[in-house]
Order: C-alpha cells, then structure tokens, then sequence
DNA sequence: CGCAATCTTGAACACCCTCAAGCATGGTGG
DNA sequence: CCACCATGCTTGAGGGTGTTCAAGATTGCG
C-alpha cells in the first residue's frame, strides 16, 4: 500500500519522482534518466484529499491533469438535466483529467473516493515539455488513444453485455490493475460504492447487489461490503467475454 | 458539396490543405501559413474508397490516421464473440484512428459508408512534425480529448437515455456538423444505415424504425429512407435533453 | 424485371428498473 | 460504551421499455 506522507501541504512541492513507487508504470517510464530532472521541474507534489472531496468540478477553469499516487478517483459527467455519469475510476499510476485538454474548462469532475493523494501536472508547462522531449509526447498520445480505447470498450459494455457480464468484466479490470502494482489479484478492496458501480455500468444498484450475491451463490466470489475475493477467475473471464453464440458444448 | 477528384490514384500524392475546402475545420487551422506547406510534406491524399470498402481493419499493423475529404465513414470493435458495436460516424474535416495511436495495431476498423475520399497521415512522420509545431501537438492533444469527451457522451446515452433520447441527439448531432460545412441542418442524407444507426445508440434496428415513424406521426421530421428533413428541431432539442424532473409545465 | 438487402410493422417475452421495505455498517454524541 | 441516526447495502414484488422472433413492404441494383 503505497503511503503517502508529508502532513503539512507546502503549496506547490517538487515531485521526486526518481524515487515514486510508481514510476514505472506513471510518466517517468517515458522519459529517459537524464530527462527525469525537467519532468520534476514541472510535476507539483499536490495535496491530499479525504474522501469525498472533488479534486477538480466540471466546468472549473482547467489548468492541470492529475496522477493519482495513492488512494483512487472517480470521473463523472452530470448533464444539464443534472443526471451524473461515472465516466472512470481511476487508481495510483494512472492519470486524470485527459479528457479536458480540447476546451479552457474542466469536461467532467474527479471526486475522491477514499483518502487520496496526486501528483499535479500543470498542462501549459506539462505541453512545453512534450514539445522538448519527443518520447514524452508520444507517451501522451498513447495515454489519451487508451483513454479514447477504455471508453469504447466501455460503450461496448453499456449497449451489448448483461448486467453480469459488465460486473464481471469490471472485477477482473480492477483485478488486473491491482495486479500491476504488486498488490494481489484476487483479494482486494474495492475502492467505490455499489452506487458509483451501477452508474459507471449503467446499472440499479439494486441490480449490482443482487448479481453479486448470485456469483457469491455461485461460489464464484466472496463478497462482504468492499472487500472482495474473487474465488473462480476462470469462471468470471468466461462470464466477461460470454459469446452470444456460444461455444460448441452446450 | 466537396468533389474529391483526381481519378488515377497515384500512390503517395502530396496533399494541398492550401486549397482544401475543409482547411477551416481540418488540420491545417493549427498551423501558421508558412509551416502549412511541411503539413502538406507528411500529408498524402489518399485512395477514394466505395461503399464498404476498409480503410483500414482491426488488427491490422497501425500506420496512419486519416482526415475524411468528402463522403463518410463508420468506425467500430469486434469482440472475440464477434458482436460489434459502432464506435463513431466519421465526416468530412474529421480524424479517424486516433484511438489507434496507443498500440502497434488499428483497435478498430473504418468501413467507407459512401464512396469516401480521405487525407493519408503517417504517424510517424506526423509525431516528428507535431514535435517541432508546438501548435500542431495542441492540436491534436484537443482532438483527442474530444473523441474521450465525446466517447464519454456516447456511454451516457447508452446507459441513461431512452431511445427517443438517443435518436434525437444523434440527429440532432448530425445536423450540427452538416451545418458547419455550411450545408443544410434541416434537409440531409443520413450517410448510415439504420442498422449502425441501432448499432451505435445501443438499440435494434426495430426500435430505431419505430422511433422514427413515431417522430413522423409527431411531424418532428420527414424521412424516406435515409432523406431526412427536420421539421421541428426545437423539439427534437427539447427531447434530447430531457429532464428526469420534467420543467414546470409538463 | 426479379432477387437481395434494407426497412417497417406486429405480438410476446425478457431483462432490468422502480418502488418499497428490511438489514448491516459506521461514525457521533451523550 | 452504547444508543442513535445516517448512509449504504440487500432482498422482494410488479411493471415498463426495448428485444426477439416473424412476416410483410419497400428499395435498389444487377
């Protein structure tokens, strides 16, 4: 569990990014050894924040994306007739705020969904940066194309899959990305409410409940508020990417 | 109407963004009049695909993205089970492939719906100019954030409007980027088939049907085929946004 | 002109939502 | 420390929007 420390929040304090438990899998992965230094020139060590707290509104001037360094976001979209849309979640090593460098304000609010602390990544310098470093550029390209990927993925799911195929899919999304930093694959703490779940898979909650304790009937995972152990992998890949039609043997 | 010509398809034909029709929403309204003619060095004008032609296919090994000149294009992901979902409806001045930038191969494919001509743009040589106009990357930066942005916009509807929602918003979206190519945004031709027209907005292609005739009945619009005229767009726009909390009256 | 593809229309069913209530959980204050 | 309340989670019953299945109408193209 990566800790965050630093209690009294110094405005803007330079990142170190050459000792971050995540740099390998954050932006020092794109830059070479000698760079790191001007990629810490522009990187803040940003504040932390309690759960619940917005690390930036929609509809706020945007001025800076976020690295997530502990904890974890929800991104969420909320449309004039005040109906909300969880766009994201995003956990440590991952950036937010992609989706808000086309306009001169923030396209979605990030809100935190546990004691959370970031990095923050000023766009106007971030861009001088990419301009000098040709690696780094390319790197924010693939970032914001996965971006782009992951929402039609996400398209995907909201207009194709059953409520249980879309749980499915999102505990082994999170699965794998706990399994990126080290942290075990089947046995973790879900970081979102029941709620934020069925809105990001546009679901009831009620539908959320009831198919987790379907698959908990099922043997297939053990569920007891957040926490989460998922017992049949196998099981639950084969629900996520069930065929419509299907295989062979029945 | 843009007229594409030029019938000999020489294989690499440098582009001419100076005397593009489309210079005003496409790429060159990023670059200052004497970088234009290195955009036009990178940019090739492309093959003229027919109907149902790929421009390029899922999987295949990335190359370029490509700005459609004139006709239409449809992109969309097909899962291992082999059901697809329609990602986007591609215009004249528009991007296709920026989801692509991430990996070594195209994660959709982009099926010409009419006969369609297209601006070839190699990425790699792309990335080094973008590298040396600063103006340019910005650019594409916004262009990616606004396929996420709209990416994100599509999931909303999936998982949150109805049908009629749905359909009057993509009408309605239509319309709008008709009328920036200073054609008509009342009275068009749908370039889609009501088949990807379901496909995109998650629905069948019977409810699409349905929807439409409703609308007819309601006399919101006047359609024969995929001739399509909008009779009452303050309506359509009141749909399309609809409040869950109705306004007062009604 | 005729066939194939696309579009439309109808009827029955299914999945998920809504509404409603009961049950855990956790934080707060007496 | 426990009572208390708020919040979040679970469970049940009924109904609605859209799907599926099936057939007919229209269009377009060879």
């Amino acid at each position: 569990m990566e800790q965050t420390i630093k209690i009294g929040k110094s405005p803007t304090l330079k990142a170190s990014c050459q000792q971050c438990s995540l740099s390998n899998l954050c932006l020092p992965l794109a830059v070479s050894d000698q760079d790191l230094a001007r990629l810490e020139d522009v990187v803040q060590q940003g504040r932390i924040y309690n759960r619940g707290d917005y690390v930036f509104e929609q509809n706020a001037p945007f001025r800076s994306c976020f690295a997530v360094r502990s904890g974890a976001i929800k991104t969420s979209i909320v449309t004039e007739n005040g109906d909300e849309q969880v766009t994201g979640f995003f956990l440590p090593g991952e950036l937010v705020g992609l989706d808000s460098m086309s306009g001169t304000h923030y396209a979605c609010s990030a809100k935190a969904l546990e004691r959370t602390s970031v990095c923050e990544l000023p766009m106007d310098h971030m861009e001088e940066l990419t301009h000098k470093l040709p690696g780094l550029q390319h790197h924010f390209f693939q970032l914001m194309s996965q971006e782009i990927q992951s929402s039609h993925q996400l398209a995907m799911m909201l207009s194709k899959r059953t409520a249980e195929e879309r749980i499915a899919s999102l505990l082994l999304s999170l699965s794998s990305r706990f399994q990126r930093r080290k942290l075990s694959a089947t046995h973790f703490n879900l970081p979102m409410a029941r709620n934020d779940i069925a809105n990001f898979l546009g679901l009831a909650v009620e539908t959320v409940s009831r198919v987790f304790t379907r698959y908990q009937n099922q043997g297939l995972l053990k569920a007891r508020g957040r926490d989460v152990e998922l017992l049949d992998m196998d099981a639950l890949h084969a629900i996520a990417q069930e065929a419509s039609d299907a295989p062979p043997c029945r």
